[in-house]
DNA sequence: TTGCAAATGCGAATGATTTGCAGCAAATTG
DNA sequence: CAATTTGCTGCAAATCATTCGCATTTGCAA
């Protein structure tokens, strides 16, 4: 867990400009409990000042993942969801009918990733993955509805 | 292996509807090779017939979807890539820098398939899937980047 | 046949993300 | 410093895969 000024910091000590819109929108990245999409992270900044467009918003979640600082998933809603590395050690396995979401941890995938390192020399970027599928619940429904003989 | 009018015949034997339109379709899904956008089945099955639509590949694509008798994929172009369930035997792992793509087998994933079920009772769907990373030689490319001093 | 549910074509709509561009601000240079 | 380059932003328009609305057919069963 590191401050709440983290963010900022990093693009300083790596020389990247910190402008006002960046430095709003890497608070707001901060402060947001679990993932985020860009909208949602707009709109918490234009409270705090309107004059912050969405494209920078965009721009500004590039950079960000350019630097491995946040992860990005498709969770299944449209929109690509944003959150800290820090905030990335599990996963998720979301139910194609219900849409719930279980979070998993870490390790269940060091078993794939080790395999892709060592037989292809492949790096696995999957720190903060979605599985989908079907939850128990689910799963019994759709058990009638095939053989219900 | 099935034959050439397998999906024609499966449709058939669940009840379903096997209009024209779909026939091509199914047989353009099945004499693809791999993976296949909507766009370029379309394309396919326009140079047989000029008048089926793109949407109606679309619902087509759904429809076999929702029978299991195709997967889906984000292969990371933008456009959802199809192929027939006989196809998917294996997964990718896919670099995030000079897209090239690795085919690795199921069994990589087991593991995980099975913790999931055992230990939430999840079913994932983890048939054609995706892992995005950095290849070896595009690996070694980033270290340097990073670490020059 | 007749009737109705399902399927299709067409074009318009969607919605997340990107881009072109002009104006500004920060950094760099001499 | 002043001049010049470089990077960042807002804005509006563009992209582009996918979906929808709706009027028109089609398939199949009574
Ligand atoms: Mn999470
Ligand atoms: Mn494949
Ligand atoms: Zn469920
Ligand atoms: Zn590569």
């Amino acid at each position: 867990m590191y401050n709440q000024e983290a963010l900022v910091n990093r693009l300083h000590a790596r020389g990247i400009r910190v402008t006002p819109q960046r430095a709003m929108i890497l608070r707001a990245v901060e402060a947001m409990p679990g993932h985020v999409t860009a909208e949602e992270l707009y709109a918490a900044v234009q409270a705090e000042s309107p004059y912050v467009n969405l494209a920078t918003v965009y721009r500004t979640l590039d950079l960000l993942k350019s630097l491995d600082l946040i992860t990005d998933a498709d969770m299944g809603t449209g929109a690509t969801h944003y959150a800290l590395r820090s905030h990335a050690d599990h996963h998720h396995a979301i139910c194609r009918a219900c849409r719930h979401s279980v979070e998993f941890p870490d390790h269940l995938l060091s078993g794939l990733i080790h395999d892709l390192h060592t037989g292809y020399g492949f790096e696995a970027e999957a720190n903060h993955i979605v599985v989908f599928g079907l939850c128990a619940a689910c799963a019994k429904i759709e058990e009638l509805h095939s053989s219900p003989a």
